[in-house]
DNA sequence: AGCACA
């Protein structure tokens, strides 16, 4: 006995828990621990409302979700609260389960709801990492009846991403399925197959009732199979279309999505405009970050372009060794709404005054069967691309750019490895001569050399668009001519697991 | 059963 005694004395020797299990000083703030995972606000009120006037609380805290703080208006308040517990016979309870209660060391309950904690009956969901088309609002519906009777689905775009907005009967069933789903992914058999993990946020929204205006493939009114359908939205170039084997296509756009693997070197827009300016003139590109992983919007004047682009690049990698590996797959977009010009995006429709002084005329690509796919030689591969195709703003011409500066930190040393040799012409470069071993010397930084003073361009460019001729296997070490085929069946993941 | 969160 009194070995336990010393022993605990000692092992909190710390004055924090020192402090917490003997001075606790009093707070008009009490923390509540053991509540049941499911514990509302109202329970909570119900509890401690007998003792005083409860300005906040806050619910559902910590990792286990079984902590609770709740604020008085005073003081004694919450000490008549304390010391009836400290000496009552019958416990606190919520549920069934013994309640504990202290006051907590802290006097307030700071930042108790943001806006999106007022539950409510509409929930407010972000769909992280995917893109607009890659849900459609029947899988978010079917993913959400599992919680009681969807009332509206309006889906949108927003900064945040992809997001929806669901609405249930009542706020019980909107907090079931946001308990149940929020930070949980929807499985990934009912995504398209390049989606990578796609995390739900879901929030309350402060929507009541949904004003769905038609069924589309953007809304949907379930209580109202009458209202109007939005054909030019279902039946539009946007809508899946259902491919010869039966999976689903993406439409084909103008817009390519291209999602790099294995990013081993900096992406950047100049390197992208550089690729797929091979198949035709390069409208805008917008580079973005989903879910940890680099993607880019690459924007051509028509889907045929694209469709040639696609084809010829889906699955290689824009550096030699299996580094950033392109996955391409349709927007949704059809007209990218980029800034002019930044270091994630560019535009290169818009006229440029100093461009046009001395530019020469854009011609438009013309046939891209007919000729390389993309220049044979690699220092000026830019100005070499046949069809005397003259992209409105070319890196390389730094008299043109006045206002892009070239900063080689934007490649972190320890990336930017090796002499920025875009061997876009793989047809005359062997299959493995450029070992990446040789090709990236730490120590090498040639980049003018090369007569490329654009940062843009990482090491041994070694890009192979198929093209005419098919890809060489093996030339990348860690190239799958399927991207997707070692990933299918870890791909099945439990549900909500 | 043991102190949140931007």
């Amino acid at each position: 006995m009194i070995s336990e005694i010393v022993n605990k004395s000692m092992s909190s020797s710390s004055s924090q828990q020192h402090q917490f299990r003997y001075t606790q000083t009093p707070s008009k703030v009490l923390h509540l621990r053991n509540l049941p995972w499911e514990c509302t606000d109202d329970e909570l009120v119900h509890l401690c409302n007998p003792f005083g006037n409860i300005v906040n609380t806050k619910c559902n805290v910590g990792a286990n979700r079984n902590q609770a703080f709740v604020e008085f208006a005073d003081l004694n308040q919450a000490i008549s609260m304390v010391s009836y517990y400290a000496s009552s016979s019958d416990p606190a309870q919520v549920r069934g389960k013994t309640v504990y209660i202290q006051y907590s060391n802290r006097h307030e309950i700071v930042n108790n709801k943001s806006p999106g904690d007022i539950p409510g009956n509409v929930l407010l969901v972000t769909i992280e990492g995917v893109e607009a088309g890659d849900v459609s609002i029947d899988v978010i519906h079917l993913v959400f009846s599992a919680f009681g009777f969807v009332h509206k689905i309006a889906t949108f775009e927003k900064t945040a991403g992809f997001q929806a907005l669901i609405q249930y009967t009542d706020s019980d069933t909107a907090a079931s399925a946001r308990n149940a789903l929020d930070g949980r992914s929807i499985p990934r058999y009912l995504l398209p197959e390049h989606v990578g993990s796609c995390h739900l946020r879901i929030s309350y929204s402060a929507h009541r009732d949904l004003n769905i205006k038609f069924q589309s493939n953007r809304s949907r009114d379930y209580t109202n199979p009458m209202l109007p359908v939005n054909h030019t939205a279902i039946d539009g170039a946007l809508q899946p279309v259902i491919g010869p084997d039966g999976k689903k296509k993406e439409p084909e756009s103008n817009v390519l999505l291209a999602s790099i693997e294995n990013m081993q070197y900096a992406v950047t827009v100049d390197v992208l405009h550089t690729v797929f300016s091979s198949f035709g003139t390069v409208q805008k590109i917008a580079i973005f970050e989903k879910n940890g992983q680099t993607q880019a919007l690459i924007q051509y004047p028509d889907v045929t372009t694209a469709a040639a682009a696609r084809e010829a690049l889906e699955g290689h990698c824009i550096y030699d060794g299996g580094y950033c590996k392109l996955h391409l797959t349709y927007s949704r977009h059809t007209d990218l709404n980029v800034k002019a010009f930044s270091d994630k995006s560019r535009d290169y429709t818009l006229p440029d005054l100093s461009l046009l002084a001395t530019q020469v005329p854009p011609t438009g690509w013309q046939n891209p069967q007919s000729t390389p796919m993309y220049p044979v030689s690699s220092p000026a591969f830019q100005a070499q691309v046949p069809g005397g195709q003259m992209p409105s703003w070319d890196p390389n011409q730094q008299a043109f750019r006045p206002s892009y500066v070239p900063t080689p930190d934007n490649f972190p040393g320890q990336t930017y490895r090796g002499p920025p040799i875009p061997a876009y012409a793989s047809a005359a470069m062997p299959a493995g001569a450029s070992s990446p071993h040789a090709q990236r010397n730490p120590n090498v930084h040639n980049a003018s050399s090369m007569g490329i003073t654009q940062h843009g361009v990482p090491p041994n460019v070694n890009f192979q668009p198929s093209g005419p001729s098919p890809p060489v296997p093996g030339s990348s070490p860690h190239m799958q001519t399927n991207p997707m085929a070692g990933a299918a069946p870890q791909g099945h993941r439990p549900y909500y697991g």
